[in-house]
DNA sequence: CCTACCGATCGGTAGG
DNA sequence: CCTACCGATCGGTAGG
């Protein structure tokens, strides 16, 4: 009889904490997402996780196997969230609708939607941060930079092709058009980057607007 | 006597020493930033960069007083370099013989010349890598973009008073030219680094051709 | 999830 | 420029 009143607690408790608390697995993501953004990974110990966790140091390898391991669970956010984002409609038919423009205003609000949280911004201010000495990010980057100069090297071949836009080389109109995208990204994460919310979403904004009006009256007819 | 041909002996040798052989102080710096370049400044210990020097870590203490002073070291090479480089004559003079296309080509010119050693690439290196975390590195950035983007600002501001170009957002005009280089620089430094001299040569030339034609006409009235 | 502990390594110093 | 040493801190583990 004890023993089922036991479990019966126990399995309430499970519902509560699930429905209200976040696991302490997240809890450690958070909390390491935080400090890594504000110092830097290197520069951040497990003790400082732990505390800021609220549990004890060797407790955090109960949930990890290693600092690295952590990193891991901060990296599957974007790599998740770029495959939900972006167009579901086939490519020629968006730009047929679209036109040059449209097509173009769509992306950034694609842009927009993908950084819009502050989960976000810490998590590429990691990325920056770290993009040199951790290979995963490394490759994540290169994967990123590489998949984007592809993915606008067929869009602006396309509308070549349609003869949407003036004759130029795609590869460099790619080449032109996201550039700025990385240009921005530096200069906000890794030159002057504050903390306070929605700060990346107004720099991004202006320096972007700037941007497309020009690059679109480049490459017009 | 014998302290007379000591003496002599000694100046002898101090003589060959400044004519063909660095001083400690220069081969603690090259260690360095040869180091800095490959693995990062938190990375590289004192003790590793004694052994490259091939004295004791404690003698290191005798030229340099901390870890952070072999940075700062290190830093005054591009800080010295830049003032060096950049054209003298007056710039509304050179603006009207040279006109757009041979104003940009140049800016090109001096920008190759200005990375074009083998040092010069190591220590963008070690600046893109420490960007993040090293006050003085970000410093340096933050007023080498502001300054670029003032300079090419005035620039096309000039040309468009004079006529020589469409009527565009001059502030636009110079995120748009300097960006390119930024992003050059990332890709380069930051994610597809390679320690063969001579790669960043062969990239950036490739790289910026492209870049320039796309953006002289883009101008072009 | 905790207490208690580990070896390794760090930047830097004393004193010659 | 060297030998010898320092306290501090790190990531990680044993064992409960």
């Amino acid at each position: 009889m004890v023993k089922m009143a036991d479990k019966k607690q126990q399995i309430t408790e499970v519902k509560i904490k699930a429905a209200s608390v976040a696991s302490t697995k997240d809890r450690i993501l958070d909390a390491a997402l935080e400090l890594f953004a504000r110092k830097g990974f290197d520069a951040v110990s497990m003790r400082e996780i732990a505390e800021e966790v609220g549990i004890q140091k060797s407790s955090l390898y109960s949930h990890f196997k290693s600092k690295d391991e952590i990193l891991d669970g901060i990296m599957e956010f974007p790599a998740t969230e770029l495959t939900l984002v972006g167009p579901k409609e086939e490519l020629d038919t968006l730009i047929d609708n679209l036109g040059l423009e449209g097509f173009m205003m769509m992306s950034n609000g694609v842009f927009r939607d993908w950084m819009k949280s502050q989960k976000m911004e810490k998590v590429w201010r990691v990325l920056c941060i770290e993009m040199y000495h951790n290979e995963k990010i490394q490759a994540f980057f290169s994967n990123f930079i590489d998949g984007a100069i592809s993915f606008w090297t067929l869009v602006f071949s396309k509308m070549a092709a349609k003869g949407m836009i003036k004759p130029l080389d795609p590869a460099v109109l790619a080449n032109e058009y996201f550039g700025q995208y990385i240009y921005l990204f530096i200069e906000y994460f890794l030159i002057k980057y504050d903390n306070t919310p929605g700060s990346f979403k107004r720099m991004a904004e202006k320096s972007i607007e700037g941007h497309m009006i020009f690059f679109v009256e480049a490459l017009k007819k």
